[in-house]
DNA sequence: ACAAACCTACGAATATTTTCGTAAATGCAA
DNA sequence: TTGCATTTACGAAAATATTCGTAGGTTTGT
């Protein structure tokens, strides 16, 4: 499938993967802590998600239960590699020095982020032997 | 300045960075290469981000010859930061362990992410003496 | 000077996203 | 059952992004 969520929809999608299966008004009452926004509003989008095949409904209970039909993993990949194409002309690492600039991960993510870069550097020199 | 280029802007931005100043000719050959696209398009996406400030215009030679007005580095810098935001929930060590694992970085790039991991590591322990 | 080529400005059609009002259906409580 | 609250479906307005045709001006070559 090749997604590419709106920011409003990527605003549900995030509730859906948090909460896990919503009816209209869950998610609803997540999103207006943050902003403005009708009832009907967010029903419509939910809706239309759900014609596109982002989201699936079970159209059983009295309302309607949605699920993400489209895992976070995936999808933060595909968002990820579209900005590397058009952001950062292909180059993944200058995206990695741009995120890192940016917001500083604490001890506990650098060493995260350090056995990463090993596994791979490990993995690099196998394939030069 | 806040900004959110779109992805047809992005396209145009890239060139112009890549290029310097351009006319909207230039700018239209380089984008022929990749997609279909009238003339009268290119000129006037970019006359509507002059209009929105995304890029200047010298108008004193025929044909008008157009800037980036804004900075490659804090553009990426704002959509990484916007990315993190939304499509991460805050953590940019996830957002850089996406890049990874979808592009893996050859050794010289390896040793520069390290290198900057390292400073960063090091300002950290500064902080906690 | 004339025509061909090129450029800008501008309006408008099209597409997409976001928002909301209204009507019909459903469930619930008195 | 009757009325109120909740939910869905749907159409359409509003906002934004993208595309292109046409008109009018400028440059260039002959």
């Amino acid at each position: 499938m090749n997604l590419k969520p709106t920011d409003s929809e990527l605003e549900i999608l995030n509730i859906l993967w948090e909460k896990g299966p919503c009816t209209v008004r869950d998610v609803h009452e997540v999103l207006e802590k943050n902003k403005e926004a009708g009832y009907t509003t967010t029903l419509k989008l939910m809706q239309i998600m759900h014609e596109k095949g982002l989201l699936t409904r079970d159209a059983k209970a009295k309302s309607h239960i949605y699920t993400s039909n489209i895992s976070q993993e995936k999808t933060q990949g595909q968002l990820v590699k579209r900005m590397i194409d058009n952001v950062f002309n292909g180059s993944a690492s200058q995206l990695v020095m741009q995120a890192l600039g940016h917001h500083k991960p604490n001890a506990e993510e650098l060493d995260e982020i350090k056995k990463y870069l090993e596994r791979i550097e490990q993995a690099g020199k196998q394939e030069n032997q």
